[in-house]
DNA sequence: CGTGTCTCTCTATCACTGATAGAGAACTCT
DNA sequence: AGAGTTCTCTATCAGTGATAGAGAGACACG
């Protein structure tokens, strides 16, 4: 089989499913190739190339085409949905947001943020209103991810940990995850009502179940 | 001098601030301090411990103190000032929003958490809206230093950049740049506008256009 | 045919990383 | 003095990204 960049790519997302971020590595993707290592930098100038290349990747898988909102719908809605693909287009990946916000000059990024704010200045909405929302959005979602994505602490970290003392210390964070997570909720819920925040504003939502 | 765990933290802060923190290596930082580096594991489990402790620090060092708003201060203002040196904080030290992102369970990030979401609610905003309010505040926060912080890419990735086609095929991007960077206007404004833009919602802001 | 050139892959190796095993010094308590 | 605890050391490991430079194969030109 040939071996070009885009095999690379292609076999770089398989080995970043199996193994996550770290386990990406020039031995262990020249090894799925059935090549050395040092081949790969043939291909590709170097690993940081490479991780961008996999953002890109990911992106595209996600968003083959990007679509403005039809003529009859809300650019609310659309731009949270937007952001909601987004979302998913990381959540993807085992450390998506990672390699997103690792990876530099994503054009396919220029290119969501373009559709977005082209969108929304044809809606009527300002060029500097449009890219602050878009902007935020945006940044917010990566952030947001990266959180949601972040390697739970692990065993050695945790047995020094008091979870009775955290929440005694911190009541109202522990009140507000327990009162969110009502049966039913979900954490795809929490990332679309945060999203509402920003773009509804705070006085929009908050409807009884929404 | 003694070798306690408190002055590692502190040498290994030096060390980012002038090398970032891919420099951030033990051997360095055991150089630093007059020691070898497996010295370092009798104090410390392991570096992802390490950077937490970074972490730790670097927040403490922008918070040394959590303050409730003064009575006559709005929620809104107060908390936006809050975001404001949470971005101060990251941005003083290389990195700094990588590590924060990379640093797990974070004492003093949930300190500040329960302190928001607790002002608010002492004013009267319902926990939920609360919990949404800061949630979004805070991840959209570390998501924006994080993309202000990311290495601008190097010359190698540079090289085959045609900033004429960026420009023609992301034109409104372009322009909103353009637009947003009058003189005067600053990057920490650009901040401040999209928290507002979260926190005062859509039509409160930016006067006239909006 | 022979010869050179271009493309791609290889072996060998580098400097460096986080981490562990286990010896040994120093200090304290009995 | 002896034993135990605390801290630091040397030596070493497996693994990382990356480079130098040899060499195989294809292809074009004479």
């Amino acid at each position: 089989m040939v071996l070009d960049k885009q095999r690379i790519v292609t076999e770089a997302v398989a080995l970043l499913d199996a193994e996550g971020l770290d386990g990406v590595t020039t031995r262990k993707l020249a090894a799925r190739l059935g090549i050395r290592s040092p081949t790969l930098y043939w291909h590709i100038p170097n690993k940081a190339a490479l991780v961008t290349a996999i953002a890109e990747a990911i992106l595209d898988q996600q968003f083959p085409e990007l679509a403005s909102p039809a003529p009859e719908e809300c650019w609310q809605d659309w731009l949270i949905g937007l952001a909601g693909r987004l979302r998913r287009a990381l959540l993807t990946h085992p450390d998506g947001a990672r390699i997103i916000a690792a990876s530099q000059l994503s054009l396919k990024m220029a290119a969501i943020s373009e559709l977005a704010m082209s969108t929304l200045v044809g809606r009527g909405i300002s060029l500097r209103q449009a890219r602050l929302i878009v902007l935020t959005v945006l940044r917010f979602t990566v952030g947001y991810v990266l959180e949601e994505q972040a390697g739970r602490p692990d065993a050695d970290a945790l047995d020094g940990f008091d979870m009775a003392a955290y929440a005694t210390a911190y009541p109202t964070v522990m009140a507000g995850v327990a009162e969110y997570f009502q049966p039913g909720r979900t954490v795809d819920d929490l990332f679309r009502d945060c999203l509402e925040q920003i773009i509804h504003g705070p006085a929009a939502q908050s409807g009884p179940t929404s």
